[in-house]
DNA sequence: GATCCTCGAGTTCA
DNA sequence: CTCGAGGATC
């Protein structure tokens, strides 16, 4: 650099930093990284800083103003900005291309389509190239000054490239903020302990109504320009499409996503097309709109009162809706969990009526506030689940009461109460609990555990209101005329609306369906009675056992007997099981009621299948000094227990020993001592007695052979995401588990192959992101004809 | 003790 | 799908 001129070191690096921006803003096609454009931008204002005369209002160095304004200008937008028709439907859209053509007289109409972005609408003035005003839209006629705020959003050119341009133009467009650079500011807000932004449209909207520009400055926005306001000393192209293209040359970002289409059908593909990326597209969009390209077929089809008629906004179904909590009530599941649930005045969103919304928890309730009464935002984030996002805290009514969990249970009426340090507040009432049985119900007839097909929510109801189901062996108790006594006297319970007139006829065609309901049913608890041991397991509904885990016991033990009588320190043996589920399970297996249950099930014909001996793989976990790790007593490690396990022969040898004895195989006396202290409890000798029993027991009867026969996949984690046309994912699975691999259901680095079927989302571009093997169905189905 | 990875549990509507 | 928490690992 040469300190002689400095003006053509201050031109140069404008006219790269003006490059680079335009190249990333506009082209999407960076030429620099950003810690260049960085570096750039520093040598700039250092020069500038020493040359202060050589500033100009339009350097990058400009971008950001200092003194906050103390209120925005209003501002007369010299030609109005114009709302736009809506179409909402098909037939709309219909309506509008047909109008045009009557008008028209002109076949084959072709139009100008592009995204709709959901953010803010500006209008930005250049005079001789140069940006002088940008306003928001306001009412449409005037309004707010905001050309500080504007000159901060780098995607906004301050002076314009190329030739040709007006010498007055106004370019109108959209600010908005990036999906992921919204998210991304959101996360830091909050480590920061700073407001959160609620969407990224509020953030748009709210960013550009900061008073103070810097801070304006610090918020990631956008810009896409889709039109123009006045004109003056020069011409722009007749076609709506040319207008875009010379905007695009003179340094505005416009949609990538627009295309010239023809006739209604061309709309509508576009609009489907665009439907099916929206989710992954970088920003929000709430439609798309459609211009009729040519000028001359704008200028005859002209306004009516305040939209133009060649152009519409075709809608997609809001994902987003402000609907109002009409109470707030407490939904207890299987577990006892009490989960609060808004029941919500019924609104659409996304396509679909929500009248419901989770909450989650008392904390969630609590974090966002949300109380009976409230105006609140509902979304259907991603997939279908309706969510409370935020409420409106300006449409409060007055006299509204925090929420506070209720004390006691709304079916029971035992107390709800919350484990320490635990998020989940519960029902105490367990099994007496009227919806604790139902759900317990419901979970065992599922399809993934005893898969009883026909047994719905409402008979699960009924037949438990009714006194038929105690408990889920009940079920294997029922007989066609249970059904049926049943059925009658719950419709006796809550009548159908008699139809008057009813005629004899259709009380007996009831009757026939209500019997063929019944043998069904019947057929299918009967169906249900052979069973794997992992799904009765899965089925028994045990806390901290899902089906991973029932299949981890299935596999490792392989017989109900052995392990229902199996003290809870043994379950730690098998991988994944640690001392809560253990604990769990023993504690189940506990209970006199629950081990009834078990036995009436196999009286009344339920039959495990799959009854084997434990896998080999058991037999180098069952030694005394681990048996001694997982009995969790104080102060014995690993490397005690071990000391302990070759001093003694057997669990009953620790039995009965003083604690000096324990200093002998070389422990410490502290460890010794808390040993034999831990052993006057009665409680504690009795588990470690019976637990060294079944050690015996087990080492018995598990075979030696270890070895498990290698597969193709053996040791390979794989994922399955998206449809497969061939086979249900659970199929794929079990094929690829067949072939020794391990199945897993959510993407990390120690996953080996990701096979991704018809619309895969989120996995697959983790997959992608961590550069994992990926299969198609093809793929997936080659290799498993290759190996059998 | 911290961190990463999984699993379990709960949830909506047609 | 998402959250919370259990288990494994360093």
């Amino acid at each position: 650099m040469s300190q002689a001129r400095p003006a053509a070191r201050i031109a140069e690096l404008r006219q790269q930093l003006e490059d680079a921006n335009y190249r990333y803003h506009v082209l999407d096609e960076p030429n620099i990284p950003d810690a260049e454009y960085d570096r750039l931008l520093r040598e700039l204002d250092e020069l500038e800083a020493a040359h202060p005369e050589l500033v100009t209002p339009d350097s990058p160095t400009q971008r950001v103003g200092n003194a906050p304004s103390g209120k925005f200008a209003e501002v007369r937008h010299a030609i109005p900005m114009l709302s736009l028709g809506n179409a909402f439907s098909d037939e709309e859209v219909h309506d509008f291309v047909r109008r045009i053509a009557e008008k028209l007289q002109r076949p084959a109409l072709k139009f100008s389509a592009e995204p709709k972005l959901d953010g803010l609408a500006i209008s930005l003035r250049y005079e001789h190239g140069a940006f002088v005003q940008g306003a928001t839209r306001g009412d449409g006629a005037s309004g707010e000054d905001v050309t500080a705020n504007l000159r901060t959003v780098k995607a906004i050119p301050l002076r314009l490239r190329g030739e040709g341009w007006p010498e007055v133009l106004e370019v109108r467009g959209e600010v908005y903020m990036p999906r992921a650079d919204f998210e991304r500011y959101n996360e830091h807000a909050r480590l920061q302990g700073g407001k959160v932004l609620a969407n990224p449209r509020n953030g748009a909207a709210g960013s550009l109504r900061q008073l103070d520009p810097r801070i304006t400055a610090q918020r990631p926005l956008a810009f896409y320009a889709y039109g123009t306001g006045l004109v003056e000393g020069g011409a722009l192209p007749d076609s709506h499409s040319a207008t875009l293209a010379k905007l695009r040359e003179w340094g505005f970002p416009v949609s990538a996503l627009g295309e010239v289409v023809e006739g209604a059908e061309g709309l509508l593909v576009y609009y489907r097309r665009i439907g099916e990326r929206r989710d992954a597209l970088p920003f929000d969009i709430d439609g798309v709109v459609y211009k009729l390209d040519d000028g001359e077929g704008q200028r005859e089809m002209g306004f009516v009162s305040r939209a133009p008629r060649w152009a519409i906004a075709h809608k997609f179904p809001a994902q987003e809706q402000a609907t109002t909590v009409e109470a707030i009530e407490i939904q207890i599941g299987r577990t006892g969990a009490a989960t609060p649930v808004a029941r919500l005045a019924p609104v659409q969103v996304a396509g679909v009526i929500v009248t419901n919304a989770t909450l989650h928890n008392a904390d969630q309730i609590a974090r966002l506030d949300v109380r009976v009464g409230d105006s609140v935002i509902v979304r259907r984030a991603g997939d279908v689940i309706p969510e409370v996002v935020g409420v409106i805290a300006e449409r409060r009514p007055d006299g509204t009461q925090p929420w506070t969990m209720p004390a006691h249970c709304p079916v029971c009426g035992s107390e709800i109460v919350r484990e320490e340090g635990e998020a989940v507040w519960r029902c105490s009432g367990e099994l007496s609990c009227p919806a604790q049985r139902k759900e317990t119900i419901r979970h065992f007839a599922s399809r993934r555990a005893m898969d009883i097909e026909g047994l719905g929510d409402r008979y699960i109801e009924d037949l438990s209101d009714l006194g038929y189901l105690q408990s889920v062996a009940d079920l294997y108790k029922l007989t066609l005329d249970d059904l049926l006594e049943m059925k009658r006297r719950a419709d006796e319970r809550k009548p159908v609306p008699a139809e008057a007139g009813s005629t004899t006829p259709e009380t007996a065609k009831a009757g026939k369906i209500a019997t063929r309901w019944a043998e069904n049913l019947i057929e299918a608890i009967d169906r249900s009675r052979a069973a794997t041991l992992e799904r009765f397991l899965f089925a028994l509904g045990i806390q901290h056992v899902g089906e991973s885990t029932a299949k981890a016991l299935a596999q490792w033990f392989g017989d109900l007997q052995l392990i229902r009588r199996l003290p809870w320190p043994l379950f730690k043996r098998v991988p994944d099981i640690g001392g809560e589920v253990a604990r769990s399970l023993g504690h189940f297996f506990d209970q006199p009621g629950n081990q009834q249950v078990i036995d009436d099930l196999l009286a009344r014909g339920v039959a495990i299948t799959d009854t084997h001996l434990p896998s080999g793989r058991l037999r180098a976990e069952l030694t005394l000094s681990k048996l001694l790790v997982d009995l969790e007593i104080p102060k014995i490690t690993p490397v005690r227990a071990e000391q302990l396990a070759s001093a003694f022969a057997n669990a009953s040898a620790l039995l009965d020993t003083p604690a000096h004895n324990f200093v002998s195989a070389g422990l410490p006396s502290e460890s010794a001592n808390a040993f034999a202290a831990w052993l006057e409890d009665d409680a504690n000798a009795q588990l470690l007695s019976r637990s060294g029993e079944a050690l015996g027991t087990l080492l018995a009867i598990t075979p030696e052979d270890a070895a498990e026969a290698g597969g193709p996949l053996d040791g390979k984690t794989v994922v399955l995401t998206g449809g497969l046309a061939s086979m249900s994912r659970d199929e794929a699975g079990a094929k690829l588990e067949a072939l020794g691999a391990k199945v897993a259901g959510s993407v990390s680095k120690k996953t080996h192959i990701v096979v991704a079927g018809e619309s895969a989302g989120s996995k697959l571009a983790k997959a992608q992101e961590l550069g994992i093997e990926i299969w198609d169905e093809a793929r997936l189905l080659a290799f498993l004809v290759e190996h059998g």
